[in-house]
DNA sequence: TCTTTAGTACTAAGAGATTAGTTTGTAAAT
DNA sequence: ATTTACAAACTAATCTCTTAGTACTAAAGA
């Protein structure tokens, strides 16, 4: 096993973000198509550098000529899943003092969240506490 | 009334929120506590200039001498929790497509949480859900 | 084949963040 | 009163982020 993919996934920058966000939605994409879909008006060449960037931090990749075309395909090499995780981690050491039961907290006194979503979360707090029926993982 | 504070909050660089860290941790320090207080090597003067921009930024204020010194005494205007929700709203829209909801259950999924943790935090939207017995405000 | 076109690669320039040196001011000590 | 010591103010240098122009290349069409 030469590297165990242990990655130290470097913290995305806003427009970092925006990209990713993009080529997270849509799976895979060309530069012209991550320019369409960005809300605000990017010079081609902009996006294009922007995922160069990306590529060098590991982020995205991209396949020469997928379907005979000569534009280049890019996609997301990070799950959102764990690139989440690792900005929250981030926030949480940062402004949290590393616990993540404040966030939370914090998060429930902001009352962002609706009535379905409480309920919802606190099923997935009860499904953690004790995994019932469905044969988790021990 | 001047002005009703309304301002827009600027996210706080890393550096800007290690600062900060320390005067909310503190309540109120000369520029000499704060280089004392931090986990890494830093001038003086680099403290101080940061010190000076989060107050060009609002996050922090000065009195001239306090205790008759002549040093100055830096203090947090902006109180933690007002930051951590700033922030937490900017990285959620970022990454999590303005759902706080999921940003919860990733941190759940996360398992970084203890069983602890997770009681208490089923008991807070138990509350949250239908405040009972203490007289909770509206 | 030659020209046009669509795309990537390279490069640079400007804005913001970070670090810290130099200068200046002022209170305390001699 | 002059010197010393410490703190703030100013300034500069470096680094990162962001944007986008220019140059180059390969394919498509004349």
């Amino acid at each position: 096993m030469a590297r165990p993919t242990k990655k130290e996934l470097p913290i995305l920058t806003r427009v970092e973000s925006e990209l990713m966000r993009v080529l997270w939605e849509k799976g895979s994409a060309t530069v012209h198509e991550v320019v369409e879909a960005l809300p605000r008006p990017v010079a081609y060449t902009s996006a294009l550098t922007m995922l160069r960037i990306l590529e060098t931090k590991g982020y995205v990749g991209h396949e020469p000529h997928p379907d005979g075309g000569r534009a280049h395909v890019y996609k997301p090499l990070v799950p959102a899943e764990k690139a989440r995780r690792q900005h929250l981690r981030d926030l949480v050491e940062r402004l949290f003092g590393g616990s993540s039961e404040e966030l939370v907290v914090g998060l429930l006194e902001d009352e962002q969240l609706s009535k379905k979503d409480l309920e919802r979360l606190r099923a997935a707090i009860d499904e953690k506490l004790e995994p019932r029926g469905k044969g988790k993982k021990p």
